[in-house]
DNA sequence: CATCTTCCATACACTGCTGTACGGAAGATG
DNA sequence: CATCTTCCGTACAGCAGTGTATGGAAGATG
């Protein structure tokens, strides 16, 4: 999935990679969408909780928290999280699960915003810039020096406390 | 392209809703790939220039044209760049053509920084979150509100410039 | 008018993938 | 030990799409 997107995860290839046939996957799945939703739905539960119970296991203070965040965020390729996206183009199912899940992390964005000290409608609107940041980054297809650079991400932060 | 991302431009069912056969279009094209890369050729070339000489052409000042240019990249529904980026995984030299046209438009955001009045390294890494969160944009699956607020488009507008 | 080029249709062979039918091995259960 | 369930392989039919070979119509050119 995350190598060559949902059209690349396909029954034949896969059973041929892993040493087994087709007459295996077609026990274990009905077809080759119930794979597909099983790959979504696995997806969907890890990425609502295990960011953010990361980010708050450290105690620290909000603004801590919130760069720490951020250093996670950005440590990720993203590869998967693109495939995803583009495959919710063709697939209403896939958007809303998607939309699910970005929900919550703005959500949680925004609490940390507001416990910073960042007041009311100004922490949502921060929260859904360094949100569609993080996600730029993603689809920065040669991404300048690896990953996000440490001075970006610094001046992201300051931009979001100000 | 738009609708369905690279796999789903396909020679013959592009041909018949054409309302013409494979065998005109392996006369104009030599085969597929031929004319995805007339396709990203395209593409390259209007992106180019097409939106910088659009914010220019008023005449405003930078930052005002920072604004206008703003507005007029959220306005897009950004379908055709994100399945451009998705293809660009599993090309690479699609992934070149993206990573210069990503140049052109991140040097053009920082320049009309620079005379907003942004010093130095600042204003790049600040293109570079800019960028990124218009990119991010087009990531989110369902986007609150159709595109990007007005309200967030000044938000970012004024974290830019502060 | 004859020929030549341009543009498109028809027909064919071939590949990669899906889903189903069936069969068989290996362990669990009575 | 007989049977039954679990798990996987084999074989087949079928579909969607690619690329090629060939022929033919319509206008351009001498």
């Amino acid at each position: 999935m995350a190598d060559g997107g949902v059209e690349a995860v396909r029954v034949d290839p896969l059973a041929k990679s892993l040493g087994v046939t087709r007459g295996s996957f077609y026990w274990h799945f009905r077809d080759r969408p119930a794979l597909l939703t099983a790959l979504l739905d696995a997806w969907s539960e890890q990425q609502t909780e295990g960011v953010v119970a990361q980010a708050d296991a450290r105690g620290l203070p909000p603004a801590q928290t919130l760069r720490v965040l951020l250093g996670l965020c950005f440590e990720d390729d993203g590869r998967l999280e693109k495939a995803l996206r583009s495959w919710a183009m063709q697939d209403t199912g896939v958007a809303d699960a998607i939309a699910a899940v970005d929900q919550r992390r703005m959500d949680y964005l925004a609490a940390l915003l507001r416990a910073s000290g960042i007041q009311g409608p100004k922490a949502v609107a921060r929260a859904r810039v360094a949100y569609r940041a993080w996600l730029g980054d993603y689809a920065l297809v040669n991404r300048p020096h690896g990953p996000m650079v440490v001075e970006d991400i610094d001046e992201l932060h300051a931009l979001l406390l100000a």
